[in-house]
DNA sequence: CGCGGGTTTGATGATGCTCAAGCCCGGTGG
DNA sequence: CCACCGGGCTTGAGCATCATCAAACCCGCG
């Protein structure tokens, strides 16, 4: 059992406690999907109809900007949950497309099954209550990150702390993610080296 | 019992389904607190010890920069939340100050409380997987925002989405929130007008 | 009445964008 | 196996946006 999904039961043991035949319930209730490198698993105007967790791999959230340039909001590697939170909350048309950086295992956990799983593994709520709540941490410190450094500084600070997921992304997915064009990071990468 | 603090009884019931002992019960984990404007509930250096929830009135959130300059990042009007949540979550000393921008009433929930009504109020859980789940969503969408709009499209969004709001808040910390100067701001006013 | 925080004004200049062109390299089809 | 194609990265010139700095002003509060 544990090694099916060991990132995700990881996870959920980090930060709950479970016992065998709960688990084996929580893993009945997500859906594995092998994704490849650039296929979509949600395109703006749909409904996001899941909640993903990356096992494997790397997605990415981004939407189009008002001058038809792509822009990517936010990465999800290992141990990530990612979703259009406000299109998945409400089961509103996404704002947000979601997409495979490179191929990736992922585990889907449906919104019509997410009330079921919250009923029959009631420590489930939980578990999605530390989730968010780390998840809202992280958003203050980026976007404290984003008001006090210059996009230079906001470059060497992303290299810095994240050397070797820089290596697994192109370019131009760093420079939007950190809000700038790709040129620019270029001018930057040989100012620097 | 109700209307001891109305916002946060509807807020709660809007969520989940309480009795009156239950709601009673929660109630006593809250410390309520009269803030008068300017004054602190944390700084910048202090463990973030409380989750606070703004009965009426608003905080803000802030921090100094790196040039010395105070930075708004989050506003908490009626019926929000706010903390530190890396600092709250971790107990760890907190990189955000917060601040009552009025007069305000707030209920404090202290971290140490914090579990014993999770434990005593199991449907707490939910409520606040909820309101966290809520806050990511808006601050994808804040991203999105950030990265689409200019500062002047910022600007003219912000007052038609909250055209009351921007009259409670004095201007140099609206341009803060925005990502701007108040020399700015002041730019765009004449501008506009 | 005077002080001081907050806002306005304007001149100057840096940061980072736009646009256009060329280049590099990996994948694909002949 | 090679040639080509095209996506992504680089380079550079010109320019817009917005910050900085300094000064004056306004007005609410003590």
């Amino acid at each position: 059992m544990s090694n099916l999904f060991p990132e995700f039961t990881n996870h959920l043991r980090r930060f709950i406690k479970l016992d065998d035949d709960e688990l084996k319930a929580v893993l009945s209730f997500m859906r594995p999907l092998s994704v490849k490198k650039k296929s979509f698993l949600l395109n703006e105007g749909q409904i996001c109809r899941s909640n993903f967790f990356t096992e494997k791999g790397c997605l990415r959230m981004l939407f189009i900007d008002a001058k038809g340039v792509e822009q990517t909001t936010q990465f999800a590697i290992e141990h990530w949950w990612l979703a259009d939170y406000m299109s998945f909350t409400n089961q509103s048309p996404a704002q947000f497309s979601i997409q495979a950086v490179e191929h990736s295992e992922v585990l889907a956990l449906d919104y019509d099954l997410q009330e079921k799983l919250l009923a029959a593994v009631p420590q489930m709520e939980q578990y999605f209550r530390i989730v968010f709540q780390k998840a809202v941490a992280a958003s203050q410190l980026r976007m404290m990150y984003t008001n006090d450094l210059s996009r230079e500084d906001m470059y060497r600070f992303f290299v810095r702390s994240f050397p070797e997921f820089v290596q697994r992304i192109p370019q131009y997915m760093l420079a939007s993610y950190l809000g700038f064009t790709p040129e620019y990071l270029s001018e930057l990468r040989r100012k620097i080296a």
